[in-house]
DNA sequence: CCGACTTTGTGCGTGTGTTCACAAGGGCTT
DNA sequence: AAGCCCTTGTGAACACACGCACAAAGTCGG
């Protein structure tokens, strides 16, 4: 389920203010989901709380992060060095659980060679060397969208089986690889549609468009 | 709908190569979701295709861009100007579509009065008299986790009702105001947990735990 | 002008996710 | 040791989203 990292995070939230047990109703409200949900979440992946006093959270924690693979370490490469790619390279919430950033790669001769987050900036032509002798199985594209299919193929081809697409493309994969899409542009745009909704909606204006394209 | 967006993409490539006129079929290939769902939104949205024929480019994006409230200016702030910050105020996908880059905030002396982007960052303590000079409804919050609360609090109390939350806590909020979460760290951990499960999934270390905290 | 073909719009069955509500179970107090 | 109280785990109703499949509708060729 996608909800288990948000558990984990208040999980270690707690962990760290010295909480050791926590109810279903506490923890969901850290959480901001329905109590019920949550318990039958954790129950499904057949962790056993206490009945009348809640969950241990240092157990749930490990059994959380045992679910999610996060008890084992991850190699990941990030392609396309950027802004969005040094910010990425740099970002603390990687390393913290489990995932090791291990190569960045970029096209442009004056980032190659680049020293960034303690990585030296690698060439792209290198990319499925890189891959192979790093052990990586999770690749982070934050290139353009014009070369991020030819990207991702080259990356599923060196043995890449989980992607993370920062570009606003939709990737076509193999069966076996997972791609996940994180578009910035798009999360803003249902911002502005629910914002737009709050101001009345967009009725009354279905005559805009004859006006904008034919004039008054 | 969530997917309008990405429909609204699709529909660009296509005016951008010409086409006029697009079928479900093909609109659903390019955007990746089945024909009959498309189908199934655009009619809810009202918009009206030709039987036999599809669906005009131009209009459909014109339809779509409105529904979304795209065709109206949104003026957006970035508070917290890191790597994160930085990446997203040089994004070149939120212009494109409405969103304007109208202040960039910081609370970092060194960072205050830097030009980035064509726009000075100013100090957070300005943060109310910036949003309410320039008419800002959206806010995208790129501070860290301690902080991000306590801006939270204060770009609503200025009047912003949307915002664009990437550091990793759950931000509480007064009714009317919509909050979009997004957790670099949280998709990574979902990649992570499929790649697990093409491995074998975590059955057979039942143990583990045990093991760790107690010894073999 | 007519018929065949194409594509939209949608009714319906199916499956999944969510929530309520409660019984089962364990700890804590007396 | 016994009963009370709290919390988990889950059964069942509900709601929603998805996709198939088809009828309505419009176009294009003859």
């Amino acid at each position: 389920m996608a909800r288990l990292p948000v558990y984990l995070r208040a999980l270690h939230v707690l962990a760290e203010r010295g909480v050791a047990t926590v109810s279903s109703e506490e923890l969901a409200a850290a959480a901001g989901v329905n109590s019920a949900k949550l318990r039958k979440d954790l129950s499904h992946l057949g962790s056993y709380g206490t009945r009348g006093v809640g969950y241990e959270v240092e157990y749930l924690v490990y059994q959380i992060s045992r679910e999610l693979g996060l008890t084992q370490d991850w190699a990941v490469a990030i392609v396309g060095i950027g802004n969005l790619g040094r910010a990425l390279s740099g970002y603390g919430g990687f390393a913290s659980r489990g995932f090791r950033m291990a190569a960045l790669l970029d096209a442009e001769p004056g980032i190659v060679g680049e020293l960034i987050s303690g990585l030296t900036v690698e060439h792209i032509d290198d990319l499925e060397m890189v891959i192979k002798d790093n052990g990586i199985s999770i690749a982070v594209l934050a290139v353009p969208a014009a070369a991020a299919q030819a990207v991702c193929d080259r990356v599923v081809a060196s043995g890449v089986t989980s992607i993370l697409n920062f570009a606003p493309v939709v990737l076509s994969v193999p069966d076996g690889v997972d791609v996940r899409k994180v578009d910035l542009s798009i999360e803003l745009q249902i911002l502005a549609f629910h914002e737009q909704r709050k101001a009345g909606g967009p009725s009354g204006v279905e005559q805009e468009y004859l006006e904008a394209v034919e004039g008054p």
